[in-house]
RNA sequence: GCCCCCAUCGACUAGCGGUCCAGGUCACGGCCCUUUCAAGGCCGCAGCACGGGUUCGAAUCCCGUUGGGGGCACCA
């Protein structure tokens, strides 16, 4: 995987990097990460750090040390001079320029396309070393897959036209090339290039969101392969066992959000409850709560059901943890029932989720109330909204004292 | 403008000439369950872009049309 370190990790770099994971693992083979900085003046500063911290997040592990394409110039400088010596190159304008050959074809067996055919003339005489010396990414590219040992070149298919110009340069310093297989592009869902204005595209920005790398990962594997037209949820694991090239399809795929939420539901209810409690205050930490550690352990269970991202848990489980202030409107006429449970409550032994639903359907009953309408009021009074976890489970851990409080000042 | 690529339900896909009047998942709709919201269960809607071939037989092979995408830098 070689990202440019130019911003954020982009979630459809992501997906090229765990093809390139994947098929390495797969194969008993090293992933390797470099970073392609010889475009100096585009490079940003934290880019670097933040690309490695977001495959760390995703468990996407390297092998070996993170190599910089900054790092041999040198080496690619002798190189394009001893290119110019043997006749493959030329100096023009203080650059130095790859002769490309006039006629012919240049072709390779893609794993994901097949064979590509590209006519020799089509290409231009592409400059290996800049004027001021910096060699450009079509040449230092293809010579770090060299010098790296690089088998199999994994990426996006924006590099199809590239591939030609690389492989005669590989050609022209005698070393073997290595098998290349470009995978299609991910859009965005009005099928144009995936940004901003369609949601999250970094990894930074599904991780505020809620998403867990689990989830991420077996989405993007989904995009653009499959194992069999059945399996949908696989572990890293079972991805890694199942994954091939040959079944990664020629045809761009659209991001799909709605079915990301899903997926992530699944992965958050699949959690033992202790696992979703400890992700949920790991996240609470990274976005700044400073919740009771103990209070979110406990609050865990009653979400783990109903959420499908983590970001959802404040507003589902705030009322737990500061003020809540109901709208009237929703109280619907409730005060008399919010004054009934309040003395139902007032006294109850022992004050669990249990005595509590006995003792508020022992009010409605009195009232004649359903239970629709009766806990509705009940429910707005305490958490603030009538959408909730499950109503007597979360006053037994509000707490009598504040359960009361909210339950007066509706009533 | 010049090269190149792609094309199965709204989305992700299975399908690699007969087992497909096309299967799975998400989304969507209905019903059930139910203290809200979810979750869960059941049912449903919906597709081989179009036109020619090849073949006894095509979603699957070939050609064209249309539509979409990518590339053509001293960017990566």
């Amino acid at each position: 995987m070689a990202p440019s370190p130019t911003g954020l990790l982009h979630i459809g770099g992501v997906r090229t990097a765990l093809f390139n994971w994947l098929f390495a693992r797969h194969e008993g083979g090293e992933f390797r990460l470099r970073i392609e900085n010889t475009d100096t003046s585009r490079e940003v500063a934290e880019a670097v750090d933040q690309i490695q911290e977001s495959f760390r997040w995703l468990g996407l592990d390297w092998d070996g040390e993170v190599t910089f394409q900054l790092d041999r110039m040198d080496d690619c400088r002798a190189v394009a001079e001893q290119l110019v010596l043997d006749g493959h190159a030329y100096v023009d304008d203080g650059a130095i320029r790859f002769r490309m050959p006039d006629d012919g074809v240049t072709a390779w067996d893609d794993v994901v396309r097949g064979r590509v055919e590209v006519q020799n003339e089509t290409i231009e005489d592409l400059v290996l070393v800049r004027s001021d010396g910096r060699p450009t990414y079509n040449f230092a590219s293809p010579m770090e897959d060299v010098w790296d040992g690089i088998t199999h070149v994994i990426r996006g298919d924006d590099h199809v036209s590239n591939t030609p110009k690389q492989i005669q340069i590989i050609r022209a310093v005698g070393a073997e090339v290595p098998v290349y297989a470009h995978v299609p592009s991910v859009f965005g869902e009005d099928g144009k290039k995936l940004s901003k204005r369609h949601g999250a595209v970094s990894v930074e920005e599904f991780r505020k969101d809620g998403y867990l790398p689990e989830t991420l990962l077996n989405f993007l594997a989904l995009l653009g392969w499959a194992p069999d037209g059945e399996t949908t949820i696989m572990s890293r694991d079972e991805l890694v066992e199942r994954f091939s090239l040959e079944r990664v399809s020629s045809s761009p795929a659209q991001f799909d959000y709605a079915k990301l939420d899903w997926m992530n539901g699944v992965y958050i209810r699949a959690l033992e409850p202790h696992a979703f409690a400890h992700a949920l205050l790991i996240w609470l930490g990274e976005q700044g709560y400073e919740w009771d550690a103990q209070l979110v352990a406990k609050a865990a269970p009653l979400v783990q059901e109903k959420i499908q991202r983590l970001a959802e848990f404040p507003a589902y489980a705030g009322f737990l943890f500061h003020d809540v202030t109901p709208d009237p409107a929703d109280l619907d006429g409730g005060a008399p029932v919010c004054a009934a449970a309040r003395d139902a409550l007032a006294s109850l032994e022992p004050f669990t989720a249990e005595a509590i639903e006995a003792a508020l359907r022992a009010v409605l009953d009195e009232l004649g109330l359903k239970p629709r309408q009766g806990f509705q009021p009940i429910r707005v009074a305490v958490t603030g909204s009538k959408i909730s976890p499950g109503l007597f489970e979360s006053i037994e851990l509000l707490g009598r004292e504040t359960t009361l409080a909210r339950l007066d000042a509706a009533a």
